[in-house]
DNA sequence: CGTAATAGCAACCCAATGGTTGCATCTTTC
DNA sequence: GAAAGATGCAACCATTGGGTTGCTATTACG
């Protein structure tokens, strides 16, 4: 029942750091960009948004510390492009607790009707 | 090409604080322990904590307007339950988001084999 | 080569957040 | 009815976070 060894807990902070990376709007805005269209600079990201570049830089660099999307270089600009593997993390972990909650479901269901 | 209808940034704000719901550790183990057990009193979601009752409350409410938990007062304890649905959405948006992801792999293999 | 474009760095501001402590309120129970 | 249990409320504190401005450095291009 939820022993939280140290190692569940440090995984447990990976999450959060996932999820927090997703909890904001401007964040959401370039993920969903970044994931639909092959990979920009931070100039193009920029345009279409109402916030500053520097703003604009500071939000991808917490995607990228979460591994949401990766930077490289090109010339005089640094393009920006998705990574579809920690959004599968976290559909598995959305995924783990929502089976708890079914088979918890399914117990509680068999326990009325015995 | 990602045209913001104020709308759509409405839905953003929306999935936004939903994710940011998840976003932090205690909350995440809140979820879990409440996923996989019936509800609980804050004392009882305390015990397992090394945060003060408060700030298991503050995070029970944030968890609660995000829709994550439901509150529910039994004589002198709020007990607090889960609520699946707002993390089919989650799971919702990132498989959305993954399936752009992918068609736009699958037009540009196209492309380069074409 | 000079200029414009792209980006990085640093300092700063203000609001939100996670957390605490202290006290009041309402149930339960003896 | 009084004491113990479980919460709620409010004030407060320190840190983080989103955002901005100003300045510098590198790259592209006429």
């Amino acid at each position: 029942m939820s022993r939280s060894t140290p190692e569940g807990a440090a995984r447990r902070r990976q999450h959060a750091e996932l999820f927090a990376a997703l909890g904001d709007a401007t964040r959401l805005a370039l993920v969903t960009t970044l994931a639909a269209g092959e990979p920009r600079s931070i100039a193009q990201l920029t345009a279409h948004s109402r916030v500053t570049r520097q703003a604009i830089t500071k939000h991808l660099r917490v995607l990228e510390r979460a591994g949401l999307v990766h930077c490289q270089r090109a010339g005089r600009e640094s393009r920006y492009r998705f990574d579809p593997q920690p959004m599968d993390e976290m559909r598995a972990w959305l995924d783990r607790v929502s089976a708890q909650w079914d088979t918890l479901l399914a117990r509680l269901k068999a326990l009325v009707e015995e």
